[in-house]
DNA sequence: GGCCAGGCGCGAC
DNA sequence: GTCGCGCATGGC
């Protein structure tokens, strides 16, 4: 039987650039191929996506996406995943070099607005793991509990719903090498799976940041202040939160002069940035690590140099 | 082969 | 409330 053949359009995109949205390490299901085309999963919905100039070409394995905020056409799915038409207001303070070349290499980048509950299982595993690592661990549970989906020849899985992913235990889980976050990515599940059961669908925004909201007050989810501001700020359109690692940590101390514990230049960062700290920290989180740790496009460029299938892959070939 | 990775949870203070 | 340590695994 012949796949279905894609469904192809573009869209216009001003002030705006894929490649810094998708290689800064928001997400974990895009690559960059070899041909050129970011692909990736999202909602359900397998896409190819390149810009050139004032547009973002793309094609879809359907011509409908659902979504917490309800069923859309592709295009204006695009619009709204990427945040296409809402470039962020960031003013500079006079004074702050840092910040305004931190804002000038980013230019065109946009939090994506993830699903909430592949958000949260993501950055459970993501604790104190390398992003090679965490992406595989994803990974392997799309292709286990997640369905499949073709796209031009390519296998794609969409991230297992709540109660399939609570099928597994911490046992199960630590069986494949997930170590320690065994218990909290089971536990996690578990909470939301029992938390939504019976729930009509879509869940919208507001169930879902009390669904956060639980899990941060459940103790042993791995959902403690860094994981949680991640999930706020990259799926629950809490764009003032400032998820503290240990970058910020130390770009805090260096270029700001501010020491105290994650929840103090926490609050120091978000009180700073107002309604948009969580794209001034990202402004500066990028930029630091440009400076002093991996490149943002480094895993993007080894990729396209292998031209091998490797675990930065959100598909394989058929 | 040691150090650390986009921290969290828990027990001592 | 805050500080320190252990936690499992794999990259570098």
């Amino acid at each position: 039987m012949r796949a279905a053949d894609p469904v192809e359009g573009t869209v216009a995109a001003v002030d705006f650039h894929l490649g810094h949205i998708l290689a800064s390490g928001q997400v974990f299901r895009w690559g960059r191929d070899v041909d050129g085309w970011w692909k990736g999963i999202a909602c359900g919905t397998a896409f190819h996506l390149r810009q050139e100039g004032d547009r973002v070409f793309y094609r879809a394995s359907a011509d409908r996406v659902a979504t917490c905020a309800g069923e859309m056409a592709v295009p204006e799915f695009l619009r709204w995943y990427l945040r296409i038409d809402e470039a962020p207001g960031v003013r500079v303070p006079g004074g702050d070099r840092y910040l305004r070349r931190a804002r000038d290499l980013l230019r065109g980048f946009r939090f994506v607005r993830q699903e909430p509950f592949e958000c949260v299982i993501s950055y459970i595993l993501s604790v104190q793991a390398h992003m090679t690592l965490t992406k595989r661990r994803i990974n392997f549970l799309a292709r286990t509990l997640g369905r499949e989906i073709e796209l031009m020849g390519e296998r794609y899985w969409t991230f297992p719903a709540p109660d399939a992913l609570a099928c597994l235990n911490g046992r199960d889980f630590r069986r494949h090498r997930f170590g320690w976050r065994s218990e909290r990515v089971a536990t996690a599940a578990r909470y939301v799976a029992d938390t939504l059961k019976g729930a009509p669908a879509p869940v919208g925004l507001e169930r879902w940041r009390e669904v956060a909201d639980g899990l941060r007050a459940l103790p042993g989810t791995g959902v403690g202040l860094k994981v949680g501001k991640c999930i706020d700020l990259f799926s629950l359109e809490r764009l003032d939160a400032v998820p503290v690692d240990t970058w910020v940590l130390k770009l805090a101390r260096e270029w700001y002069g501010v020491v105290g514990s994650d929840a103090a230049v926490c609050a120091w960062a978000e009180a700073r940035g107002g309604k948009w700290a969580g794209y001034v920290n990202e402004y500066l989180f990028v930029y630091y690590r440009e400076l002093n740790g991996p490149s943002l496009y480094d895993r993007a460029i080894s990729f396209c140099a292998s031209g091998e299938p490797s675990a930065e892959l959100p598909f394989e070939q058929v």
